[in-house]
DNA sequence: GTCCCGCCAGAAAGCGCTTGCTGCTTCCGG
DNA sequence: CCGGAAGCAGCAAGCGCTTTCTGGCGGGAC
């Protein structure tokens, strides 16, 4: 009954009330230094008094600009984007941008679908987007600009922000070999993936460098039910070492093996990759490689917001993971 | 080179093409059946052709609607938010909404002027402010309209989602009695918090209903370090029972008594809440109750499109969460 | 054959804001 | 004392769309 119309403020309202005209006001709102002291005074006043804000629709409809920034990513059950998610937005938030999230679902199509919708509706878009096929995003691409690229190969004009998964994974695999395994397993992801092809280019180094040890590939998935799934070819493979495509898989597989009475890591080894925050909190804790997720998706709001004030494409970043030794590997069993 | 102004295309463009009117372009786009179906046909031809999409800002601008709601969360790096936000942003998108997600860091100021920000650029918003003072939240709330709110106390005219908790910790705390625990420890979250609230009541009212048995609180965290960080006044309690506030309080905690030696749940048993995605995967697997917290998101979504669409305020929504028995609880030690 | 009505396309008025341009005022130098 | 250069407020033209209103046209009824 107080205001049965709330009728929301307009700038006009803000004009009248201040005695000036509405170009007046709209200058003193963006901080125009050709208004006289006096008047920008009387309006910010009636600003105050009225406790107007902008419309920030109209606004950007104005200028073109929308102070929002989207991310698409395939899953925000999955901790690595969580992470990636929150360095961002809380990146983003500090310079006053805002931050829309999609998330595609794991389905590839609506990944396109969602990154040009969301696209429209902001200034840039930062694409999480591990499984999409080279030639559709470069397709895609173009129309996005501008764009930041998480976790993908390098490529021209774009700001590429990734972690080194091979590096990484080299890391882990020179520890399982110091630690004597020689009989090592890894759990690959989805085949198609720029990260798990990272991967398998670190486990060929691995391989020329080391003749005397073998490690297999198998098939696996992203998730806990990959991690267990794959138990029995674990125990049939004879491998004392199993690195596992991230941590959740890992986490599976520690669980489906502590369920059937393997000892971890006296019988048989076992490392993840990502190191999630959960990951030190297994039992045995698990040995992984850390991905700074939370830092990857600043450098991507850093790469983000280069594009967009200054026009030209800020460098790539790519991040070394670090081996993080914890209790789930240890010395080979010296009799099988 | 090709298009070195790539000036985005507009209805004027399409009417052009089309030999038509703007007014009828737009009739077409929205789907007005007042339109000869042959010119419909040349519009959707020329809309084809031209590959045009209707800028979503100016659309907005003139109808008043964004097709987009915010989220609003302390930390997005708690698992039940991510969860929340997860269940979210796929019913809205399901609905061709988009989510506009804010971090507020668990700074209750933030949230309030993150709240307010968000609001503005979209058609409502889901407030997840489980430590806002009630009365911040009384006068915040006509100036967010339309909200939900998740998990909150019920109030007139808003519709909530939340989870029960006090029926929660009630059937967690009669599993510890069956097994024999009379003397169980709360790891109390934050106190002004709602749900922490609800949890006290439940303890009320246990022991009104056990009067040999005894719960005692502590206070503690929300996270693994809390969980970690009240190992010795578990250990000097004499308790045979813990239940953490949550499950990454009760996940640090299980990790700071394995380091100790401590056997669960042989010595103690450990019951979390939540039931985040990892609590089946620690070792001994997690007791923890159930919260949907995925389909709280979804249920906050349905409350927001009615009240986008209906104008009439939705049903409050309680989900109750059930005991999730498993390996961290076991019989009381006969012998202390 | 005329009149009236209804149907549908287009013209035009905004939505709430930014900004180029105009023209007034003021102040300086000559 | 006058001319010109600044400085600064306001007008008005949009930004790209939706929607009301207007008016032209064709068909049905008498």
């Amino acid at each position: 009954m107080a205001t049965p119309a709330p009728k929301p403020l307009t700038m006009a309202d803000v004009a009248r009330h201040a005695g000036v005209s509405l170009a007046t006001v709209s200058r003193v709102m963006n901080g125009n230094p050709s208004v006289d002291p006096a008047l920008a005074d009387r309006v910010r006043a009636a600003v105050a008094s009225l406790n107007y804000t902008a419309s920030p629709l109209a606004r950007s409809l104005v200028s073109g600009r929308t102070q929002t920034v989207s991310v698409v990513v395939p899953d925000l059950g999955n901790p690595t984007f969580q992470a990636i998610l929150r360095g961002l937005s809380r990146a983003a938030s500090r310079s006053g941008y805002h931050v829309l999230v999609a998330d595609s679902a794991e389905v590839v199509e609506e990944e396109e679908v969602l990154a040009v919708a969301s696209r429209r509706r902001t200034d840039g878009i930062v694409l999480c987007a591990p499984r999409m096929p080279e030639e559709r995003l470069a397709t895609l691409l173009p129309e996005l600009a501008p764009v930041v690229l998480v976790n993908r190969d390098p490529r021209a004009g774009v700001p590429v922000v990734a972690a080194d998964y091979r590096s990484g994974l080299t890391e882990l695999l020179e520890h399982l070999a110091a630690l004597g395994h020689r009989r090592i397993l890894y759990l690959a992801g989805v085949p198609w993936s720029a990260s798990n092809a990272h991967r398998l280019e670190a486990v060929e180094d691995f391989r020329r460098a080391n003749p005397g040890a073998r490690v297999d590939e198998v098939p696996c998935g992203v998730d806990f039910d990959a991690g267990a799934a794959v138990l029995d070819d674990v125990l049939a493979s004879g491998a004392t070492a199993v690195l596992a495509f991230n941590d959740l898989v890992a986490m599976g597989l520690l669980s489906a093996l502590a369920a059937s009475g393997v000892r971890v890591p006296e019988d048989v080894s076992v490392a993840g990759f990502d190191d999630i925050p959960f990951a030190a909190y297994t039992s045995p804790p698990l040995t992984t490689a850390t991905v700074p997720a939370e830092e990857l998706g600043e450098k991507a709001w850093l790469g983000m917001s280069g594009l967009i004030e200054a026009r030209d494409a800020p460098e790539s970043v790519y991040l070394r993971p670090r081996a993080r030794i914890r209790g789930s590997t240890g010395p080979a069993p010296s009799a099988r």
